[in-house]
DNA sequence: CAACACTATTGACAAAAGTCAAATTATGCT
DNA sequence: AGCATAATTTGACTTTTGTCAATAGTGTTG
């Protein structure tokens, strides 16, 4: 059969079957009209081969759209069921069932959590965004969709982490996606002694990046755990002997910028000194809360956030969901 | 295997696997994380066919929606000549393939211009809305999906036709889909003589109606062709005599409630007088003017169309463009 | 204009998805 | 509780889709 990119170039008439405009129609034939392959390759005078190409492609390059509704997560019953618990405004629980394993699962909820902050997210907020594995995987699971006058601040300082390339990734993918306006802080996490974050804070450049995070609409950020593996241990910034204390303290998690109890208050420790990032505070005074998390080795630390009225959304693991949930009976 | 549609119900925990939620989750494993029916069966310990069952409920239930971008139709290169040689805002392609039916060209045509619809449209617009094969199949193909605050005018009186239901249908479909109000003309398109007409046209309903003709933002049209099969003699608008007449004095085609010539000019006619439809005139002070239609037999009416500047926007079959276009040259 | 690098297309085969009647499990009713 | 009924799930089968190496077309360059 002759090749069919371009017809009718004798009388000038330049028509390339490549287009957007062709792979749409030939989409539109099989996600619309309902016809399969073989029959779109038949009306086309193609081979279905070609057709399959051209629906990848068109897939590919974004003419064809396939997305689930966001909303549609909120309704399990066991969200719901914490929702009325802790008071929250809406739960979404990720699903991505009892034979899979972690890395999957975290990225089940990201995807969840993705759809979400489309729903949560209005235009012109200002959004605080923290840094770590969850976050980074719901950066990349956004959509590249834009939201109108958006800006993004990280709220944490940057980390050397194994886990990811670099903190500031986080806030910057997630600004990319839905075409905010960025800030990072140029500043490490955690300095080595209090008066050096003290001069730091008074910088004029940190100073005005910390002024931003008292005036936030929305954070998203997830909670640490303190098992051995938790990250602030990896990233360096806690010791393996001030988390023990932390723990027999009665630390059940690490938020943001701080340890909370189990009940979810705060549980001073000298390492905030030393912090450059969003206080406690701070993080109760912004609308909207996200809290997103998955594996049931969180469940105390998510626990206590939700106590500690840290979260106005959560996007949680079904596994994690229902744990926190009988626990709390 | 143990049926699992109520987990942990000794613990009062109801969590009902088949809510809109659980099958939002296997969405986006399926569609998202790209892992087949398969692997998700093993996954959630269910039957592959299970998946099979919930995939496609979930797309029945619209929490899957498989969307094509509209703004690719408008990328074809001979859409793009046909734009700039009538000087048009946009010219939409349908291709169905050149081994296809007519009625299956009208129907991509009709989805096409479906899609073109919501990139016109706007909130706050005031469409009139045309009737006809066409213009009911575009009502058909529309999403739902709420365009705000617009309202939808019938703009010509209603007809029994044995293709359509009925004619305020057309714009009734619309209205719904898009959560437009709806003004219906109650009138028929045609009377048996003119003083009718013209009482008709004094009566206060009436009047009000067609005065919200004169004020449109947007126009959705076909055109009819003057061939044995056109749906105003179908429809009873006009008797067979008279189309030869019109034909005769050079009629190339029918736009809501006229004739036109080949070159675009308006064709006086009688029939006028019993007519009750916006004006030609009303037509042209219409910014957004939307034709669209199917089928190499409408060449000469939409030639006719395009020349008179009756059209703005424009959704046309391939096989009819080029006809078009190979003739303008 | 032959040789080339490139992209688009295809046929044949492998894999995945869809179908449906039968089996299993829940639900309603007396 | 026991039975009828409805809803859900499943295994075995058919159809459709995806893959990939081979082939054909296009354009460019020496």
């Amino acid at each position: 059969m002759l090749r069919k990119s371009n017809t009718e170039t004798e009388a000038g008439l330049s028509y390339s079957t490549k287009d957007e405009s062709y792979l749409a129609n030939v989409a539109l034939l099989y996600y619309q009209e309902g016809l399969n392959q073989g029959q779109i390759a038949d009306r086309l005078g193609l081979s279905r081969a070609t057709i399959v190409n051209y629906l990848k492609e068109g897939r590919d390059r974004g003419i064809v759209d396939i997305r689930v509704n966001g909303e549609s997560l909120r309704s399990s019953s066991i969200g719901q069921e914490l929702r009325k618990m802790f008071d929250l405004e809406d739960v979404y629980i990720a699903n991505s069932g009892p034979n899979s394993d972690p890395s999957s699962a975290l990225r089940q909820t990201a995807r969840v959590a993705a759809l979400a902050f489309y729903n949560i997210i209005e235009p012109g907020d200002v959004i605080g965004v923290a840094w770590g594995e969850t976050i980074k995987s719901v950066g990349e699971n956004l959509p590249d969709r834009k939201i109108d006058s958006t800006s993004v601040c990280q709220i944490i300082g940057s980390m050397e982490s194994d886990r990811l390339l670099s903190a500031e990734d986080c806030a910057i993918q997630i600004a990319n996606r839905i075409g905010a306006q960025c800030y990072t802080l140029h500043s490490p996490a955690i300095l080595s002694s209090k008066p050096l974050a003290q001069d730091l804070r008074q910088e004029e450049t940190i100073k005005a990046q910390l002024k931003r995070l008292k005036n936030l609409n929305a954070i998203i950020t997830s909670v640490g755990d303190l098992s051995d593996s938790t990250h602030i241990l990896s990233s360096g910034i806690i010791s393996e002997k001030d988390l023990e204390k932390i723990k027999d303290e009665g630390g059940a998690g690490w938020l943001c910028s701080g340890f909370i109890q189990a009940d979810g208050s705060k549980l001073p420790h000298q390492l905030q000194e030393r912090m450059i990032a969003i206080q406690l505070e701070d993080i109760l005074k912004t609308p909207k809360r996200i809290l997103v998390a998955s594996g049931l080795k969180k469940d105390l630390a998510v626990s206590a956030a939700l106590k500690g009225k840290f979260v106005t959304h959560a996007i949680l693991d079904y596994e994690l969901a229902k744990a926190i949930l009988e626990k709390s009976r």
